[in-house]
DNA sequence: CATGAATGAGTGTTCATTCAT
DNA sequence: AATGAATGAACACTCATTCAT
């Protein structure tokens, strides 16, 4: 990733400069303002709807130096994808390597998810609609960076079953699609304001998370 | 349903003609034949990249003829969309409602699921990408229609509890969410090609149907 | 005229069916049908925004039976044209070749065309914004036909000036002109609204047409 | 008026970069020359029957620049007409405003109005033809603005029976009226070429002018 | 780096007109 | 005569991308 901040770092909002000096101080300001401005339309109007001047007028800079820092508009999503998921997948890749439980990994893995959509709902929401569906025949690359993901979870799920965690009689690859179609869909159904929240949001996203993998360990029987 | 094909007799291919009375002999199989090359053409290509010129060149009929039957391009989304995805919600209806355990109606729901995407690709396509994302902020309406999944599938759920054939300390509704995203990760996964097929297909989906609710069900703890 | 309908009889709304059998009866009817709808919705709308479709459903008859009847849009404008200015033209025929003089055949005049705007301002509105305007290169016919009544109107000044009733030092197809103008602009300008009437209508436009001829024989010094 | 050129400065030509400050040197020119063109087109052609192509073709420009300079078609009809008529008005009210007598003004208005016609038939053909009539539902600011000339108008008129140059027993509003139309249809005349010009064209048009107000003035009897 | 004017291919939609029945 | 489905040319408008300065 040339620009490593992963979910949990985005969380914590550290130091944003310090990973700034792979280009020049403006140029990188300028660049990361266009990436700001177009995660913000892309995720209100949708990227189809998103025209370039909507991003440089968000921006405040002019028009054609969004060309300057982004080949097309689709390397602009490009961009945000890549910036983003890689920040995801390595925080996901952390709670794969350490030494804890099943149990505690899944969980951790949940949280993560839906902290990162509480805190940056623009994101996921790029991450969920316009990229895994809008350009999914484009580009093969991005089809097989998601599937990171699945790959990272499986392992977690296999080497539970290793371990006596987990049942053996499943597919973890099947399994691992399970588990996280449900992670989507609670955050799917947020952004479509299927379900209401009420009170507080935060203990709110704690508890789904719970559920979500207490269900998915001991079942809803 | 004013067109009241609902999934499962779209399998069979039961007599098509008998629905056809609401229109002309000619006007109605116009107007399919327009739909039908919509759904094909929307799956390979993409809503937005779909040309007016593309549908009436692969139904071989003329330009504007598309706009004696349909108001808009969108309007043939739409309809494509009540049609299937009533019929859809019509046979999960009728699951709902018959007398069976919970995990016979899980199972039935999840076949009824699979089977349709293994049979008409193409429609699960189009629900699922198309729909369900494109448009989401345009139509208040899709998402309630939606919903009407999310409902029935929540109240077979929530009967389940009553009768004592579930856990109770489970939220039903984000059970029924979790669930749902279970199903929908599956098609979705085929639809990436993520997971790849070995062998019998028909197998493969039954077996899957069966994976999710066992999962669901007794958890893989 | 094929249907010499003045402007005067159809103040009087004389028996409409009389003239009516040129053509078969119903077929005439429909195509009376048409010419009314046309009139109302080429008056409301303006020509080019009106749609053969918008004259069809208006007439209550079938889309393609318009086609029946006339060749084009364009001949139904025409025949509008013809049928009402072929009237009016008529009926200032009649009062150019009577006996009485200038004065009371320019009140006349007057009277007439106010009162043809009072009773059916539709076909003034088509007359005066469509005809004469819209078409204006198209149709050199069209110039000709409303240049009859300038040589009508001249005809009774230049009579009037060899009777040493009027003026002889000013030219009279210029006089002919300007009492045209002055005419047709109090017509715009209750088509445009830009004068409120108050009161009696029918007295407002007796009045108008004493004034106007009074200013155009005594002057306004 | 922001673009404050009126039609005598128009005929005078006057120094045209002066009043090109308002936008950027090059802006502005592509600017003038949209415009400049479209009334070419639109004079000959007709608004409706006029293509963006054509104007941009006639400017020698490309065809998206239309739109970078003005919204879409109509908005170039308005642009011309507050240009071209704001101008108008603002001579006549510099008439208005002098300290002549009647007859003075209503001639200076007549040959400024002829006058301008003669140098710039276009425009008046546009200001006659494709504004006043062509859009007449859409824009009630458009009917109002030509309130303007007969607001002026009549105020002259009524400044003069007050002094006792006019009689007092005929409506200034209609008198003003009457005044415009004889104007106007003499352009429309030439417009239609319904009156054919022999020998010296001004001397034709400072002839008119003088037997418009004179007949307005002295009366045909 | 920065600007925004310039380009022009692409496409949804309209609607007069024709045609088969 | 009557119907309305079928046709397809025409056109306004959009917007990603390039370019001159």
């Amino acid at each position: 990733m040339n620009d490593s901040r992963n979910l949990e770092s985005q969380m914590s909002d550290g130091a944003r400069e310090k990973a700034m000096h792979d280009r020049t101080e403006r140029g990188a300001d300028k660049r990361r303002l266009i990436l700001d401005a177009a995660i913000t339309v892309f995720a209100n109007k949708g990227y189809h709807a998103t025209r370039i001047s909507d991003i440089a007028q968000h921006a405040e800079i002019a028009y054609g130096l969004v060309y300057h820092y982004f080949k097309n508009k689709e390397k602009i999503l490009d961009t945000i994808f890549l910036e983003r998921w890689g920040g995801f997948i390595d925080a996901v890749q952390a709670i794969a390597d350490d030494e804890r439980g099943v149990e505690e990994k899944l969980l951790s893995i949940a949280a993560v998810t839906l902290t990162a959509y509480r805190r940056r709902p623009e994101w996921v929401k790029i991450l969920v609609f316009e990229i895994q569906r809008t350009q999914r025949f484009a580009d093969p690359d991005r089809v097989r960076v998601v599937g990171q993901l699945f790959q990272l979870i499986t392992r977690i799920l296999r080497e539970g079953q290793e371990r006596g965690e987990l049942r053996e009689d499943l597919d973890p690859a099947l399994a691992c699609s399970i588990f996280i179609g449900g992670l989507d869909i609670v955050v799917t159904n947020r952004v479509l304001d299927l379900v209401k929240i009420e009170g507080d949001e935060n203990a709110y996203y704690v508890k789904i998370a719970r559920t979500v993998v207490d269900l998915f360990l001991n079942g809803m029987g």
